[in-house]
DNA sequence: CGAGAGTACTATAAAGTACTCTCGGTGCATTATT
């Protein structure tokens, strides 16, 4: 049997499907193949095959680092749905005897999940080399170039992580990343384009219409937004750059619509936002007032519209959430409010986390000695106890600056268009092609309100939420009851 | 970091200047005490 027939006979007696999807089977074969291989395809491509399938015909187990602990659990779940009962999940909830004895078996499991952050655990890496694992798989990989330098560092320690585990292939996945940030996620694992096999495909959604609303000031947005939510119907989500303001607009609209609205944001308690996201699944909450902590993970097929109240930082982030819309195919909508001056928000947002230009100066000039920075340069620690040069870090902070100001600066472009915005974002994201059928956006079609219609809000489903009990209660580690 | 709100001062009336204060996003792991 050739291997193309052996791959397909595993795809259907294990997986239960009759044909790969696009760029499925290339990468797979890729892998197989002994290839490091980054996957560039859209949500809904089936990108957990890319790692499960393979992972039946590689020697020893697979590791996946992924950047939500609910992440993980989904996919710990699924597979144990289908009867796979050699997985794990090693984070911070899996402690004591139970991890040591996990730790002691690891050879014994097929599928290990894990943070970035507990592959920079030694004693984590010791276990794992010994385990020498067949591949290494990094979901939502452009987290290593957007999360990485200043929100979650341990990203950038992954290339060592993969050392110490004994090099084992790599798998790269994600559904949104431009050239620039496939050169970074690169660089930052110390690879080169021409050393990875990548399987790149369009990010274009044509179902979802694009569209900008320019505002005279903040009452006139509110407005607006009031207009849009009672005119589209549901399920619809709504982006906010603001904790504060979220929770506000929710109560704001739930009041002025009379329909139900919830915020979702990462100051409530895990509890009510489990409790959100199910309630959104099962259409009991028609529209979310969230900001950026709401997204992965949020598997909606029906969602019709994004609207984006705040800019994002950056078109990558844009394209992410408004791909939330429409995955059903169906007629979607993305809008985006601009007032002037609200570049104001993202912009301080981006650099706060970074150290101040004041610090890197005086680094710079021997004026502060590294080693008595403060608690709130806990970054700059860290990567002077990661081994990199005082200069090497002002000039990463640098540059990080600048690029942060160059990617808002194109989104602020993107709300400026005079011609086509697919256009605009396709060639942002390093894709060719000719015009687009309508319906496309409002350059094109600027009474759009009038000719875009988006299927009806489905009906309210009241149904017991199937076993979001027991979800819950492995989402926070507790006994079954 | 930096925008915007609030306060004190000036110097005899209202408004400008200069200062301080507050507040903004994403999640992992982990720890020393409320």
């Amino acid at each position: 049997m050739s291997e193309a027939d052996q791959l397909h006979q595993l795809l259907h007696d294990r997986f239960g499907y009759q044909h790969f999807r696009d760029g499925q089977e290339e990468t797979i074969e890729s892998l197989l193949a002994g290839h490091d291989t980054m996957a560039v395809l859209p949500t809904g491509a089936g990108k957990s095959l890319l790692y499960q399938l393979p992972a039946y015909l590689l020697p020893h187990g697979v590791v996946i680092v992924s950047p939500l602990i609910s992440l993980m659990q989904d996919q710990v779940d699924r597979l144990r749905q289908r009867g796979e009962k050699r997985v794990v999940m090693l984070s911070s909830q899996l402690q004591g005897p139970a991890r040591d004895q996990v730790l002691r078996s690891l050879a014994s499991f097929r599928f290990i999940f894990a943070s970035p952050e507990i592959l920079a655990n030694p004693a984590i890496l010791t276990a794992l080399s010994q385990v020498q694992p067949s591949m290494l798989v990094v979901d939502e990989a452009h987290c290593i170039s957007q999360w990485g330098p200043d929100f979650r560092p341990e990203y950038l320690l992954l290339r060592q992580a993969r050392q110490a585990i004994g090099h084992p292939r790599l798998l790269l996945l994600t559904a949104t990343a431009t050239p620039r940030v496939r050169r970074d996620i690169l660089a930052k694992l110390g690879l080169t384009g021409d050393r990875v096999h990548q399987v790149i495909r369009s990010v274009n959604r044509p179902n979802i219409f694009l569209a900008v609303d320019r505002v005279a000031n903040p009452a006139a947005k509110d407005e607006r937004l009031c207009q849009l939510v009672t005119s589209l119907p549901g399920p619809g989500v709504i982006y906010f750059a603001s904790r504060k303001l979220a929770s506000q607009m929710a109560a704001w609209l739930q009041e002025q619509t009379g329909q139900p609205v919830a915020p979702y944001h990462a100051g409530m308690t895990a509890v009510d936002r489990f409790k959100i996201q199910q309630q959104f699944m099962n259409n009991q909450v028609r529209l979310v007032c969230a900001t950026s902590a709401f997204g992965m993970g949020v598997d909606k097929n029906d969602i019709r519209y994004v609207i984006h109240y705040h800019l994002p930082a950056n078109l990558e982030s844009y394209m992410q959430e408004i791909g939330r819309a429409g995955r059903d195919g169906k007629q979607s909508v993305a809008i985006l409010l601009y007032a002037p001056g609200d570049e104001g928000l993202p912009s301080q947002l981006t650099t706060i986390s970074l150290p101040s230009v004041d610090l890197l100066t005086k680094v710079q000039h021997h004026q502060v000695r590294p080693n008595v920075l403060g608690d709130d340069q806990e970054l700059f620690t860290f990567y002077l106890d990661h081994g990199y040069q005082p200069a090497q870090i002002i000039t990463a902070f640098r540059q990080r600056r600048r690029q942060l100001a160059i990617s808002l600066q194109k989104m602020l472009d993107y709300t400026n268009l005079q011609t086509c915005r697919r256009r605009f974002l396709l060639d942002y994201f390093g894709e060719e092609g000719a015009d687009f059928p309508l319906p496309c956006c409002d350059v094109d079609q600027p009474r759009w309100g009038k000719e875009i219609t988006l299927p009806a809000a489905p009906a309210v489903h009241d149904e017991q939420l199937g076993d979001w009990h027991q979800r819950l209660r492995r989402l926070f580690n507790q006994p079954a009851d």
